[in-house]
DNA sequence: AATGAATGAGTTTTCATTCAT
DNA sequence: TATGAATGAAAACTCATTCAT
């Protein structure tokens, strides 16, 4: 019977709408930027007509925002949930989970977005607070617990590092900038740049415990 | 005399027009990004007509490029040439003509500029281009150097820092990016920022060896 | 049904377009020449909107130079093989075919297509090397074929016409000119110039053969 | 006496102004077309100034105007002169003053302006009504009446030809049109051509006069 | 008289959005 | 649901014309 194989196709096409929308979108988007995007060539590339988009997305700004909106927060809350039961030290929590997160933004579509984030925050300011509020400011928690809980149990010394939380996250911004805009001049290995980053920053925090007299080195 | 004092005005106001013309340019095209910001726009906040920016700047697309090949290269040129030159150690180097630079940074329009040009790279990539080789490289190759000569001196060991010189000025990229996006949301003192991490990599370059005894640590 | 209708309607409007289009633009490209009419009168005249005129044209030029590629070609082509097989005189395919074949040019859109692309051919050179190659060329040969068939046969005789086939079509250019231009003042009985020219031409063709007497000839 | 030099010189040029201006715009409208030339290009040609175009026209129009207004029309007046006071057959004016003519006229600048006129009369019907009061008209009265003192002196007989004057024009037109069009692709030997169409034309006229037996030649 | 910088109306072109089918 | 032809608002760009010098 042809008719239910239709509706049974069309169905399942139908659930996979949304998705092979963003898919395309997030192509094209991350290829051109949001202006210079037409909702023809993400059409195009999700192989349905125009008009379609306008069935599952109210405009080409909503749909821009549904795609911003999607897939950086629930990398962080996985981690912030590790982190609660960790029951390691925080250099192991961030020679573990915390290295992995940065590279698993790396290999995963992420790495576009938030690139993407960046260049269209001005015209979208509520896309900016939705990121502060999902995603910056729990990330910046979570970094700011890592510090503390290393701190309270003596593997960390106080350093300013504490209030700048941001700069745990640095050489991640760098390493997907530079991908995006210099690997076509001069390759950056993002791996070792991130190992070579946590190290430093360890470092940096464990400091005296590396001196031999702890109460001199300040 | 009015006639002075026109000619006067007149010819003060001509050759001022390009760069009254790329001051508004820089206003809206940081306040919207390329292509949402219209011509009219620029001519309105430079108190001339559309037509005029024609009189000085071919299309939209160069104004954009003139804007943004501007400003970038003195800075590091200037910052190359002092390091050639400069008698001290490195770490007062760093401590001094380079933190100096990340402020310079910070306070001038540069600012605005680099988030501009990460926004907008993808779109036009004789400008990734032109920033790579006469920013990105010689920067590199200048950050690169200082570290050459702290660890030919003995000042710094050899670490990984010497292969990822994009860390040196990570903290300052995340600076820009915060002010420009989430500043309104929970200001950050730059400043401070750049000291931390400035002595975080201090730190982490001069390495524990130098320290047994605080008065001698730094 | 209404639905009926309206498909058959809108399939037949769609298919329709570019004529509709290329029409409404005759009329206007004709009153006004190319650089003074508006798209917007065209599009107001095919009773579309002007964004419709891009769905089937790339640009004005485009459609300008659709417009003029059409219609001329396939009249000489099909003198050229009707020339081939005609079994009479030559006299007779140039009182017949030939005259024919002009009064059709009067009778159709040709004849404003011609002056426009006189009035244009300056803008467009890709244009007059069409219309080289593919009218004025072909023309050529077969009005020289003519008279060569003519002089094999006997039936003329030789003479500069040969080589300056041009002025065969001579009146018809006159004529269309003349009418586009200047039959308000004082109209012009093209039918009339056609034949009193043919018969000029024959006349000089025939020449000495219907003479008895050579030397008192001319 | 720098001041009475300049002035001299300022009032040589004063008057030279026009002339100058419409040598530049007779160029620059003979190779683009009224619409597509630039008042801009007109000046540089002239080496004036914008500006300075308007001191001696009204506008872009009243320039184009007067340009085409100039410069056929004594050619034609002279030749009517010329007629009126010919002593010898109407086969030698022919021969003679008309040849000399329509060469002058490939010779000229009229040449550019007959083209021009053809592609721009739509656009300025008020030309087009000079240019029939001023040419076309005593032009034709022209033609009319050598064909008649042919016919009064027994010279010719009487023709079509009588009716459409246009013909004698023809080849001129063609060779005008051809000169402008095609030249690059076939070049034309002009003179040749209006020597060839005398030939013919005078031959249709002193016809079956010169030819003893009537009834065998046509 | 001459200049040429400045203007802004006018035109082409693009593309998000709609809607009849 | 899906289509894609049609729309028309919006924006870049041009250039005749003006006018202060």
């Amino acid at each position: 019977m042809p008719n239910d194989h239709g509706v049974a196709h069309s169905r399942r096409r139908k659930e996979a709408r949304p998705t092979e929308i963003l898919q395309a979108a997030l192509h094209e988007f991350t290829a051109k930027g949001f202006a210079a995007t037409r909702l023809d060539d993400i059409a195009r590339r999700a192989r349905i007509s125009k008009g379609t988009i306008y069935l599952y997305f109210a405009s080409k700004e909503e749909l821009f925002k549904a795609l911003l909106r999607q897939p950086v927060a629930h990398h962080i809350e996985h981690m912030t949930i590790l982190l609660e039961t960790f029951p390691g030290s925080m250099e192991d929590f961030l020679q573990g989970p915390f290295r992995s997160f940065q590279q698993a933004v790396f290999a995963s579509e992420a790495r576009h977005l938030i690139r993407l984030f960046i260049a269209e925050a001005q015209t979208f300011p509520d896309l900016t607070e939705f990121y502060f509020r999902e995603v910056i400011e729990p990330g910046l928690a979570m970094l700011h617990r890592i510090v503390e809980r290393g701190i309270a149990s003596g593997e960390f010394r106080p350093t300013a590092l504490n209030t700048f939380s941001q700069a745990f996250v640095a050489p991640m911004l760098i390493g997907l900038l530079w991908q995006a805009l210099f690997d076509q001049y001069h390759p950056l290995d993002t791996d070792k740049l991130i190992d070579a980053y946590i190290d430093l920053v360890l470092y940096g925090l464990k400091g005296t415990q590396t001196c031999l007299d702890k109460e001199n080195c300040r």
